[in-house]
RNA sequence: GGCCCAGUAGUUCAGUUGGUUAGAACGCCAGCCUGUCACGCUGGAGGUCGACGGUUCGAGCCCGUUCUGGGUCGCCA
């Protein structure tokens, strides 16, 4: 019989029970944990979101009561009322563990089906299940905690920009379409036949509308959607802390976000991380690390051979040298050791994932073994390991390539490997890092033209703003990103804020006089009544949490996530829906059988 | 779109060279049990070996296709 819970307040949380409270009345609601029935004396650990509490039936005391207690399965939702008492024999691994709850009254809120998989905290079980029983995998204690600590980093957001003169503001969901960058996922408008709505893939615009608006300083947790391909670390909708200030400069904007970061460790984690954090530019961090988010927790630098070995003997080199692209080592000190001939191969293969077409290498074991050394002088030979300063013991990873981003690529996810593999990274090591000076534009082959690397409304560098007819390519941008242990987990810049310049940037971006105005004329109009310089950034929450919570993938920080097809495996989502609802929208009716 | 990995009771897994009735642990159900907390003891139920096709006297195992999930490259301003 399924009881209400007319006439009972909580007292406390299950999880909240200590020994002071022995004696007191108490009143709790749960969930079935476990049940123990030690025949006539039953034991009952309810659990709610805090934790854990036993309770306690005893036939000897209420007969009809440990009945009813016998009837109880896991996850039933109970009312269970009592007296707290000290335990005969206390349990340490709970924090409860010193106290119990004699019941005097039970309730049976619900009973429940035997969920497809245990409610324990650590179960390995197929995420594939979890996720189609969602709302039993959020009970667990681990998968709750990291949601729990997502809505303190909500609040510590919040507070700190609160404190910081920040003004919150919601921009729309439904917007313009500005397709630059990631694909838009599109709602079609009812009453505008043949038009639709964009989702956001930030809210950038508003946000330096708002600057213009004279609010100054603006934050917002939001949600933002891009209709690409999911990684461990990326989902179609995800959360941005996104900021945008007024009369600033990048260092402005730098400081600001550095005491965010460090707030958020201090307070959910209990770590001081120091300011201000380490900086690098663009330029540098692709020649050290071949990545433009390097994990500085271990070595490994690339080394640049290709000065070395320009005209070398070894054709694969100098080919690759000759058609302009570059040649670069990675030295992993002592590994002769513990990379085998085999394990050697096998990152040969991992750097062929990365367009690379091989891996050349020396082994300085007991002998020196190479799979090139053949095709080199002895002098050559000799010259690249001094470059990389190779001593007995090591091994030393090269990839060349006419295309030097194949090489960086295929060496900055390599050294990240050797780490892993290796054991290299110490675990709890934060490190923080501002890449700055990030080019304006990148050349897209496929499209023929420029395309922005941060976003149109990057600033360029003032220096090099004679360059943008001239070289555009090499102009560097007011841009910066926030790394931590090898993930982007923010980026901004400071914006252009003169329509001259802004229409010059979509101009150079290949958009006729008519597109920029069909697609921004409202901005650039806006522009024209006093626009305050600005810039800001915007963090990415999901990994912010993720790395908090100490997880490699967001799917464990999001509620309700979607898996690598985008589809939502609980509800279902994305799904067909009624013609009547196509019609209304004016969208043929799609015939999904022929296709 | 490409590449790699996984799929066997409710769950996590084992399953030898292709060979009798596909096993274990946990969970579940029933009985016993008054200090358990990984309760214990006894008994029981539970399988389309992801799906389809092929090879074979015989397939969980070999081959092909496909579905589902994961990782990744491309993609993600």
């Amino acid at each position: 019989m399924i009881e209400t819970i007319a006439g009972l307040k909580r007292t406390k949380y299950c999880g909240q029970f200590r020994t002071q409270d022995i004696g007191a009345q108490a009143t709790v609601f749960g969930w079935v944990q476990k049940v123990r029935n030690l025949g006539g004396l039953i034991f009952v650990d309810l659990r709610d979101r805090t934790g854990l509490v036993q309770c306690v039936f005893d036939e000897s005391v209420d007969r009809e009561l440990a009945d009813k207690a016998f009837t109880v399965r896991g996850e039933y939702v109970l009312a269970v009322c009592g007296t707290v008492r000290a335990r005969q024999v206390v349990n340490d691994r709970l924090p409860t563990g010193d106290v119990e709850i004699l019941a005097s009254e039970l309730r049976i809120l619900s009973t429940a089906k035997t969920p497809p998989f245990e409610i324990v905290e650590n179960s390995n079980v197929n995420e594939e299940l979890r996720l189609k029983y969602r709302y039993l995998d959020l009970r667990r204690p681990d998968v709750m905690k990291n949601l729990l600590l997502r809505s303190r980093t909500y609040k510590v957001v919040r507070d700190y920009f609160a404190e910081n003169g920040f003004v919150e503001v919601e921009t729309p969901i439904l917007m313009k379409s500005t397709p630059e960058g990631a694909r838009d996922y599109l709602v079609p408008s009812r009453v505008h036949p043949g038009r639709f709505y964009a989702l956001p893939q930030s809210p950038q615009i508003y946000k330096q509308l708002l600057m213009l608006s004279g609010f100054d300083r603006y934050i917002q947790i939001a949600r933002c959607f891009r209709d690409e391909d999911l990684r461990a670390d990326r989902q179609p909708d995800f959360t941005q802390i996104d900021l945008e200030m007024s009369f600033v400069e990048r260092d402005d904007v730098i400081a600001v976000n550095e005491g965010l970061l460090q707030r958020l460790w201090k307070e959910l984690l209990g770590v001081e991380i120091k300011t201000p954090f380490r900086r690098m530019t663009y330029r540098e961090a692709m020649d050290r690390y071949g990545s433009d988010k390097p994990d500085l927790r271990f070595g490994l630098e690339l080394v640049d051979l290709s000065d070395t070995l320009r005209g070398c003997g070894f054709k694969v080199f100098a080919s690759a040298l000759e058609e302009g692209g570059s040649v670069r080592a990675i030295k992993v000190p002592g590994g002769a050791q513990k990379l085998s001939r085999k394990e050697i191969d096998s990152l040969g293969e991992y750097v062929k994932t990365y367009r690379a077409k091989g891996l050349a290498w020396v082994r300085m074991g007991e002998q020196t073994t190479s799979s090139f050394a053949k095709f080199l002088s002895e002098q050559e030979f000799g010259a690249v390991l001094s470059a990389v300063g190779a001593q007995e013991g090591d091994v030393v990873l090269i990839v060349a390539d006419a295309k030097s981003a194949v090489v960086f690529d295929s060496l900055g996810a390599l050294r990240c490997e050797v780490a892993r593999r290796l054991g290299l990274i110490e675990e709890g090591k934060w490190e923080f890092l501002w890449v700055t000076d990030f080019p304006l534009l990148e050349y897209d082959e496929e499209q023929g033209r420029y395309v922005a690397m941060h976003h149109p409304f990057t600033a360029p560098m003032d220096e090099d703003l004679p360059m943008l007819d001239s070289d555009p390519g090499s102009v560097r941008a007011k841009a910066y990103d926030c790394v931590l242990n090898g993930y982007e987990i923010g980026g901004g810049s400071i914006r252009i804020y003169n329509t001259e310049l802004q229409s010059k940037m979509f101009d150079l971006l290949g958009l006729s006089k008519e597109q920029t105005q069909r697609r921004f004329g409202f901005l650039l109009e806006a522009f024209d009544y006093g626009t305050p310089p600005h810039g800001g950034l915007a963090f990415g929450l999901d990994r912010l949490v993720m790395l908090l919570a100490g997880e490699d993938n967001i799917r464990n920080v999001i509620a309700f996530p979607k898996v690598q097809n985008a589809s939502e495996l609980m509800s279902g989502a994305p799904d067909t829906v009624d013609d009547s609802q196509l019609e209304e929208l004016s969208i043929k009716v799609w015939d999904y059988k022929d296709k």
